[in-house]
DNA sequence: TGTGACGTATAAGTCTGACTTTTTATCCCT
DNA sequence: AGGGATAAAAAGTCAGACTTATACGTCACA
């Protein structure tokens, strides 16, 4: 899914992002195009088009007579989806994972409480489907099953919320939410509380109560901050 | 600002970006990459960096034996600071503009809840500072003054939240405000409610009340989204 | 000794043309 | 009509030559 063999510049970006996401170009670091094309066996073409792609990120800076220059960490577009999963895979993904889940738990109360004005008949079928899925898979170690109903589920949320910022963070939602089951130790079966939190919040969200649809997403994603200082000191 | 001159590929993406989320090359259109070279008047090189870029923000797929293919909207990479940019500037610019604006009222009043917890004493003093100055620009049409602290009292905001991600969406905020001056009708005075609101505001964070910062901050984006409903109904 | 003008080396930027690869559409044969 | 060979089209890749901006060192002059 991340890989996609779009190209040589492709693989080029593959290593060559998380190298610098990861900090092994520190910030200031000057690389050299030429010199990264002799790396990577490429040509320049397609060396300048990766670093393109990198400046627009606003990782890197290229400037005549000087190189491609690593920019600070503060400026780079940590909203890019490229960008969230390079450092997901790197080695600050603690703290890259704690951020994102602040950043839910500012954002998804919002979105349920507008998801509760918008959502279509449609919209709230697939959510109560989902959280009938995320019960039916709670026990019996069926961790797999039970993260593909919860990505769904919040994936409808954000999109019935109507707000297209809003809509584009489920990939993001989805990054956090699967890493938290892939990598972090979660042996045990998920929450029993969280799990009713989001059957009730189905519910609200039928029943068109704003209010507590966005009560009970900021209960669910206060339990996914509390779950994380348990599990990163 | 937004047109830095950074070489010819830089030129080409500031008429092919905004053309693109404008709408003028519809969803699903398809572009050569060589026919886009000769209307520009660049080479191939520079049209494939720039093509690059279009699909590395997700609003252009490129494919062999096809040609360059505008994604559906909600592919788009919404986020990136250009793009928004590019938005702003173009036809769905009130839509846009409410999109962010709701954007903010999810993350503002979390982020001041964390500032408070966490602002320095530098920060602190740097918020009363950017408040008096709102309130020194509040009267007598000093609207680019006041625009002025307005932006950076909410930089600082966002900043003292401790949280990259919210940080990162200081460009965010200061396009909203900046635009709301700008375009939109505005040629009287600011809301003196919100101007006490922003003052008091500082104080809450100064005396590390995190509850009431963030209700305060709550108070502030309702305004600014009440506001947008009066502009553009 | 400090300072400013000047020249030079360097690395990015640009262009061109030839070649390769992938994918799609067409055509032909059964 | 269906399926496989074939051709065409567009992106992808590469190599090499040239241009341009600019950091840095040098040297003359104050």
């Amino acid at each position: 899914m991340s890989t996609r063999g779009r190209g040589l510049h492709g693989h080029v970006l593959d290593t060559l992002g998380p190298a610098i996401t990861s900090g092994e170009y520190p910030p200031g670091s000057v690389l050299r195009t030429d010199e990264l094309a002799q790396h990577f066996e490429v040509s320049r073409s397609v060396m300048r088009e990766a670093v393109r792609v990198l400046e627009s990120m606003h990782l890197v800076e290229s400037r005549r007579r000087v190189g491609v220059t690593v920019r600070a960490k503060a400026e780079w577009n940590v909203y890019d989806p490229q960008v969230i999963r390079w450092r997901l895979a790197g080695a600050d993904r603690p703290h890259q994972l704690r951020s994102l889940t602040v950043l839910r738990s500012a954002v998804e109360p919002v979105a349920a409480g507008l998801a509760a004005q918008h959502a279509t008949a449609e919209q709230c079928a697939e959510l109560t489907e989902c959280a009938l899925g995320m019960v039916a898979n709670s026990r019996g170690h069926r961790l797999q099953e039970y993260l593909f109903h919860d990505v769904a589920f919040h994936r409808v949320i954000l999109n019935a919320s109507g707000n297209e910022m809003f809509a584009r963070l489920g990939d993001v939602v989805a990054e956090v939410l699967s890493g938290r089951t892939r990598h972090e130790v979660m042996f045990e079966d998920p929450d029993p509380a969280a799990v009713t939190l989001h059957v009730r919040l189905a519910e609200a969200v039928r029943a068109r109560d704003a209010a507590r649809a966005e009560e009970l997403t900021r209960e669910i994603t206060a339990g996914a901050l509390q779950e994380l200082d348990v599990l990163a000191p």
